[in-house]
DNA sequence: AAGCCAAGAAATTTCAAAATTTTGCGGAAT
DNA sequence: ATTCCGCAAAATTTTGAAATTTCTTGGCTT
C-alpha cells in the first residue's frame, strides 16, 4: 500500500476550493475516511494541515468545519490579493527580463483558451479544474520574477481561500465576461513595464468583490 | 487526561523560534513523544501542522527538519516582513486612530522595558520568552489599524520563521543595541502620520539582515 | 411552560502496534 | 578498489480501538 496521503490530500483541496461542499458545512473526518477506505486519523491529519492554510476552521475538541462564507471575509481577502499582487507585479516590472514575459504571455494564452471555453458552456463545473490551474498560473506568473519566493507561497494561499469563497453556485461561479479584458489590460501593462497602469488594472480587476468599491491605492 | 495538544504546540513552537535546537536539525516524532510522554502521533499531528506553517521543513516517507539556515532565507524573509510592515502601518495612517496610537505606544513601552533588560544581562536565552513577545506585539500593534486581520496572521508567521533564523547563539541573538532608537523612530513616524518616514525607519531597521544593503522602496 | 440536571449517544482525541518504506551495512561481482 | 545487490535495522505511515469530551434527549423541578 503505497502513501495516499498527498493524493487524499489533494482531492480535499480541490473539493474545498471548487465548491464541492457548502461554505460553514461540518466536515467529520471519520465520514470521509469511510468514503475513501482510510482510516479517520489520516483524514484528521490531512485535515489539520489543511485548516493551518487557513480551508477549514478548526475548533478544539469540536472538529472541522469548512470556512464560513460572508462578505466581510471576501473583501479581506480580496483586499490582500491586491496587496500582494501589486506589490508582486511591482517587483517583477523591475527586476524581470524576457524569460518573465515569455512565461507571463505562455500564461495568458493557457488562460485566454479556457476562458473562452466557459464563457462556451452551460456546465462551468466540469471546467473548474483546469480553470482554477490556469488563472493561479498566470497570477503567480505576474509575480515570477519578484524573486520572493515566499510571496508567492503566501499568495497560493491567500488565492486558495479566496476561490473558496468566490466559487459557489450562489456567486455563479465568480464567472464574468469582462475576466477576459482585465485580465488582458494586465498582462499590456506588465509588458509595457508600467507598474502604476498595472497596480491599477489589477485593483480594477478585483474590486467587484470589495465591500465598498473604494479607490485607488 | 486532559487535551494536551495545545499545550505542546505551544513548547514546539517556542522550542522552534527560540534556538533550542540547531537549523537543519533533524527531528524525530518518536524521541519527541517520550520526551513528553505521549504517544508518537500525537507529536507528528503537531510536527504537520507546525510544517503548514513553516517553521518545519517536511518530506513524504522521510520525516521532519527543523528549517535550514541560510542568508538567502533570512533575505527573503526580511524583504518580506518589510513589504507586510511597511503596507500594515501605511494603511494604519489612513485608518488609525487615537485607539491605535494607545495600544502602539503601550506596546512600545513594554518592548522598550524588556531590551533595556536584555542590554544589562550576559544570559540572553533567559530573556528571550518575553522578548520574543514584547517584540511581535509591538510590530503587530503597527498595523493594527488597518483593518485587514489576514495581513496580522501573514504577519505572524513570516515573524516566526524570521525569528526562527535569527535567534542563534552564532547571530548573537540578533541583539543590537540600536534596536531601541530604531523602534523609537517607527514610533514617532507612525504617530507624526507620516507613512513616508515610517516606510524608510521600518526598512532601515531591518536592512541589517539583507543580503545586499539594498536602497529604499 | 420554562429551566435544569442526568444519562445515553455521538464525536473527538490519544494511544500503541501493525504495515510499509527508507536507510545502513556487508558481501559479491566487476 | 569500486559498484551493485540484498538483507537487516530504523524510521515513517496507517490503522483501529480505547479514553475522553461534547452534544443530545428525556425526565424532573420550579
Amino acid at each position: 500500500m503505497k502513501p495516499q496521503t498527498p493524493e487524499l490530500m489533494t482531492i480535499l483541496h480541490d473539493r474545498l476550493t471548487m465548491a464541492h461542499y457548502r461554505l460553514g458545512e461540518k466536515l467529520r473526518p471519520a465520514l470521509l475516511a469511510e468514503e475513501f477506505k482510510v482510516s479517520p486519523n489520516t483524514v484528521r491529519e490531512i485535515m489539520l494541515r489543511l485548516s493551518a492554510v487557513g480551508l477549514l476552521e478548526y475548533e478544539d475538541q469540536r472538529g472541522f468545519r469548512v470556512a464560513a462564507s460572508s462578505d466581510q471575509r471576501l473583501h479581506e481577502l480580496t483586499e490582500f490579493r491586491i496587496l500582494l499582487e501589486q506589490q508582486g507585479v511591482t517587483r517583477s516590472i523591475a527586476n524581470g527580463g524576457i524569460e518573465w514575459e515569455a512565461q507571463m504571455t505562455a500564461a495568458h494564452h493557457k488562460l485566454s483558451h479556457i476562458e473562452a471555453r466557459i464563457a462556451r458552456t452551460d456546465d462551468i463545473p466540469a471546467l473548474l479544474r483546469p480553470w482554477n490551474a490556469a488563472e493561479l498560473e498566470y497570477h503567480l506568473s505576474l509575480m515570477g520574477a519578484a524573486e520572493l519566493p515566499i510571496l508567492q507561497q503566501t499568495f497560493r494561499n491567500v488565492y486558495s481561500m479566496f476561490r473558496q469563497q468566490i466559487i459557489t453556485p450562489e456567486r455563479g461561479y465568480s464567472h464574468h465576461g469582462s475576466n477576459v479584458a482585465e485580465h488582458q489590460r494586465i498582462l499590456e501593462a506588465a509588458l509595457d513595464r508600467d507598474a502604476s497602469a498595472c497596480r491599477s488594472a489589477i485593483r480594477d480587476h478585483l474590486s467587484r468583490n470589495l465591500l465598498a468599491n473604494a479607490a485607488a491605492a
